[in-house]
DNA sequence: ATTCTATTTCGGTAATAAGCGAAATGACGA
DNA sequence: TCGTCATTTCGCTTATTACCGAAATAGAAT
């Protein structure tokens, strides 16, 4: 189909081939997050994370959207390219049950909960902030 | 359903993360393959695609079978694991029309000319052999 | 304008992975 | 048995990547 369908593919392939990548996906399966949630869920430096998500991104496996100075990430909608679409329903599929992803919904659940500008703040100030 | 889909996943998705590897399982579409000829096809050193193997093997993307002193490669049959069977059927389907994809069953069709003995005798004689 | 603040980029380190040649393994043939 | 040969394992080097903290960037609020 498209010219460079192999390059492609690898970078879909790289970037699951990360546990923590994986599980912020299905962490995105219910509704979209900012990174600073996304950063507080795992406990790792925001720097860290935001290569992890640029590499999500590159794959096409996320979408990203900016509200003033907030990023949210989604998994992608129509627009999906064709190497990543059906790697993500896979995906998604496979580790629904998964022990170590119900308690990332778990603990997203509690994240949730709280103020995401609050999550932020202390997140970002005392590094390694974890709820 | 199984209790460490993440691990597995993860299995999978590291062995589909390089190129020479997934090139290799779209070699292995329409007939299984010895050891020597999945080597000869790419030119890398015996040893470096016995790793490679090894790991398409571990994520469960491919079975072996033991004749004689070959070892032929195939795509898995009914056997194959929940995690692999789908992410087969992705990889295939995207890859098929790539342009070096295409290439490798052309050089394939070459190899499958020869003799396996006489290719694994070159190959392995003087290294580096590439048809 | 200046100060906060959410995120990314940069520089560096430690862990992982790809590549090779040489040596080990295991099966066949003389 | 002994040598031959296909493949794998081992030790090593180089390249890639995950991770961090510090600095840079960009948007909001004061």
């Amino acid at each position: 189909m498209t010219k460079a369908a192999l390059r492609d593919l690898i970078h879909v392939t790289k970037a699951l081939a990360d546990e923590t990548r994986v599980r912020v996906l299905l962490a995105l399966r219910q509704q979209e997050l900012c990174a600073c949630q996304i950063t507080a869920l795992f406990g790792l430096a925001p720097s860290t994370m935001s290569e992890h998500l640029f590499l999500l991104k590159q794959g096409g496996l996320v979408d990203s959207r900016k509200e003033g100075r907030w990023i949210y990430y989604s998994l992608p909608g129509k627009d999906v390219p064709e190497a990543a679409r059906e790697a993500l329903r896979w995906v998604c599929r496979v580790l629904a049950d998964d022990p170590r992803v119900v308690e990332d919904v778990a603990k997203l659940q509690r994240i949730l909960k709280r103020d995401p500008a609050e999550l932020c703040r202390k997140r970002c100030r005392k590094r390694r902030f974890c709820l």
